[in-house]
DNA sequence: TTGTAATCTGAGCATATACTCGGAAAAACT
DNA sequence: AGTTTTTCCGAGTATATGCTCAGATTACAA
């Protein structure tokens, strides 16, 4: 075993559980795979400790996933779905006729309250998964995100007649998953979150209107 | 062996080298570090490979270190001290009676070159090594660089006689680490990213002198 | 019922990694 | 020179982890 080997691993499953059996044996290996990030951290992850926490025979883990990379793909298209689904629904508040700012407020609320929700497991994932940005749940999120933000966006500049210049978007984006990454991970004790998160709205909405 | 053992990891040397010797020993073994860390990411550092890359046997290894963990802690101190003086000699241009926006763009590149300098490095560090926040010296930088902003922007403020409210140092400071360290080690090909560091700096000028 | 495919088992082998320890070699000190 | 401290060595042990495989067990279909 190299141990590098993740740089050319395989994200994709053996083979699809059929029947309702190995479907349940499967999501238990799943959830036993966020169970253990969350608690022991990348480095406590192995398809020993995966096949134990979820109470299969280590034989059942390579039945159906060629190593640990794999189920940590499927455990993060888990979380993709959710993410996209909730993010969808929400913006949708963008498009009724509410002040910019209300409606930045609101997204920024999903945003975070998501993000707050699986603080342990995104620390680990963003933090500690070596091969995170290869996955392609990763990739499909950034490209959903930016396509959700840019029509979104899109809406709301034909209502306030505003134009964008070509970089701004970028810094939005990437200026924003700073602030609410560094909010839920990684910010010392003591904050006001709410009223950061109103004064980033806030900031967030002149930017836009300012072009 | 725990596979979480990090967590409760010892971040310091067992003694420090006297003699030059040892010193340029050490020297090696963190060099050696670097060197794998950006070849074969975190997953791939061992003490065993820190001693064969480095030229010394495993024994010397843990006659100064604990484990890697120590060696990676005492990487990270070098590459702060780099840091903390490069940034401290650019500040000094915010001092002169420029304008604002150009000072502004100064740090920013100041910043942006030395993140790039060391892109491979800094990308395993941030995404890969578990126990990153938990360093002493990350610790310190966060404080040095809030530190060095504070004392900057008061001299710029008397200058401009502007009043910054309470969440903005904040939100400057998490937005603009977001956005350069995803043009840094996360952007996609084709951005100009001069173009794009100019479109920062003239939006935190205008951020803050709005207040 | 009987055959076939799907599922599960866990002992066991190969390898990797952490870390020790007794002692050799080199430098510094007196 | 003799003594002490520092430095270095690397075989060797213990453990962890990745992964296989021959066969038992269960579901489903003809």
């Amino acid at each position: 075993m190299r141990s590098d080997k993740w740089q050319a691993a395989d994200f994709k499953m053996k083979k699809e559980p059929k029947q309702a059996r190995s479907q349940a044996s499967v999501a238990a290996m799943v959830g036993a795979c966020a169970r253990i990030l969350e608690q022991r951290g990348y480095t406590g992850l192995s398809t020993n400790a995966i096949a134990e926490v979820a109470g299969v025979s280590i034989g059942s883990v390579y039945e159906y996933f060629p190593g640990k990379e794999a189920v940590v793909a499927r455990l993060t298209e888990a979380l993709l779905a959710d993410t996209v689904a909730l993010l969808q629904g929400r913006l949708d508040l963008t498009d009724n006729r509410n002040d910019l700012n209300v409606a930045m407020r609101h997204f920024l609320d999903a945003l975070y309250s998501l993000m707050r929700r699986h603080r342990k497991l995104l620390r680990v994932l963003v933090f500690q998964v070596p091969y995170l940005h290869q996955l392609p749940a990763t990739r499909q999120l950034q490209k959903e995100l930016q396509q959700v933000l840019q029509t979104g966006l899109q809406k709301t500049r034909q209502h306030y007649q505003m134009n964008v210049p070509p970089h701004t978007l970028y810094l939005m984006a990437t200026s924003t998953a700073g602030s609410l990454l560094h909010l839920v991970l990684m910010a010392p004790p003591g904050l006001d979150h709410d009223a950061i998160l109103d004064a980033l709205a806030k900031k967030l909405s002149e930017w836009l209107v300012a072009g």
